[in-house]
DNA sequence: CGTTTATTTGACGCGGTTCAATCAGTGTGG
DNA sequence: CCACACTGATTGAACCGCGTCAAATAAACG
């Protein structure tokens, strides 16, 4: 794990926090440079591997972190060992169950993954202290409160052709959220055809369909098994219901 | 609406919160007595028979509420009619969403619902004023993002059998929290058979079949279309997932 | 290269939807 | 009090979307 953190004596943004997407538009947002110090000075960046665990399913909560790059995927199972993704993590997002003995969900790395890692007490103890700090945890949770239940709509009622759609707009959303218009949108997916298919509630073969449909109406283009260039962006809409 | 109100002068805790599970289960429980009755001076008593409209999807949000009494749904539509139940509110739940400009959910009675409305703005000063409030709010929403993410595990990979044990055992739980060992497990269904289905992500006529499979295999009777007794808790269970 | 793993494609069957008819419960008016 | 309509739930039959199983292909890795 990354123990290059530099002297933090004086004022002045810590060196980890000047590139890192939380201190804009992330929970560390509200801090002030002070804060953003004392809180600095018990964070450590972490990176990891795809399909790392970062956290187990129903593990007592140890620490919080930030996601400074990449995407990780959040995962319930059930004993049989069927799987649901039940949420995905990006810059900036928060990570971890607040509060919680226990985190009700497993967090895996989907991609190359760098972490910012608060120790759950240095975090607490922050947040007991920092109005600002809570409200600002409370709307991205709020949020992804929101998301959960958009995504619930589509587990539930949409067709396998819609749900990839919706997720390809999830991921294109998430991805180039800022494009200049009339730009082809080009990334890459952060998952795997089968982790694919455990967030739509599918299986490997029909998301494999799915996408083959897709390709043959002309609606994407595909480069590479995970480089996916989005040729109408109108009609994937009209695809996802 | 209930105007029912009390003249409140001096301190003691306010007549309309005397009864009510939110002072002991829900966001009022950290309120001491003098908040309790400020915050009392600005809500009101509410009543709606079953399918009343409580709040409207993506209209903006003028009032909270904490539930009484009664089950309020909450539901997200596609343009096309197709219907999805993201949640199902008890009391002491809280109602609407904190420091959005819009409900991204619609609110709907589910059965007989009483509700403690409280405007705007009041609810949100006194969140600012009390971070007592504010902390014990985010744990509600963290409650209720576990629970939207083990209903995606539900909609995402559960069979019909498994989805209705699951909603059964679901209503059971919040019904009859605490009841004794052994006790035969007999409460109302809150919701119609369809109410049912857009929970489950089903059909009528596939919730239908499923209830009268778990009839005919012995593990819940059916005495009139609502009433529910559950023969073999454990059976139940099994069938869940 | 050969081996391993991920993805695609094909054939087939099942679970759940669709369409349609029946049944039960609840009013309503004669 | 009974016929009638109306709404919600159940039951039946046919269809089809997606899962399952199996094989082929393609990419990744030593």
């Amino acid at each position: 794990m990354g123990h290059d953190r530099q002297d933090i004596h004086t004022s002045g943004i810590p060196v980890l926090c000047r590139s890192c997407e939380a201190r804009h538009r992330g929970m560390c947002g509200v801090l002030d440079e002070n804060e953003l110090v004392t809180l600095a000075r018990h964070t450590h960046k972490a990176h990891h591997a795809p399909g790392a665990e970062l956290i187990g399913e129903s593990v007592p909560t140890a620490a919080y972190a930030n996601v400074m790059k990449g995407v990780v995927k959040l995962t319930k199972g059930l004993e049989d060992g069927r799987r649901q993704v039940v949420g995905l993590q990006f810059a900036p997002d928060f990570l971890g169950r607040l509060f919680g003995a226990h985190s009700a969900v497993a967090a895996e790395a989907a991609s190359e993954v760098e972490l910012c890692v608060v120790p759950r007490p240095a975090l607490e103890r922050m947040i007991a202290e920092t109005p600002a700090l809570e409200h600002r945890l409370m709307q991205q949770t709020l949020r992804e409160l929101d998301e959960a239940r958009d995504w619930m709509v589509t587990l539930g009622r949409k067709s396998a052709a819609e749900k990839l759609a919706s997720f390809l707009l999830l991921v294109a959303l998430h991805t180039d959220p800022e494009r200049e218009e009339g730009a082809p949108i080009r990334f890459d997916l952060p998952l795997s055809r089968g982790d694919i298919a455990d967030f739509l509630g599918l299986t490997i073969e029909t998301v494999s369909r799915q996408f083959t449909a897709l390709k043959t109406s002309g609606v994407i283009e595909l480069t590479g098994l995970r480089t996916v260039e989005i040729l109408s962006l109108d009609r994937l809409r009209a695809r996802a219901g």
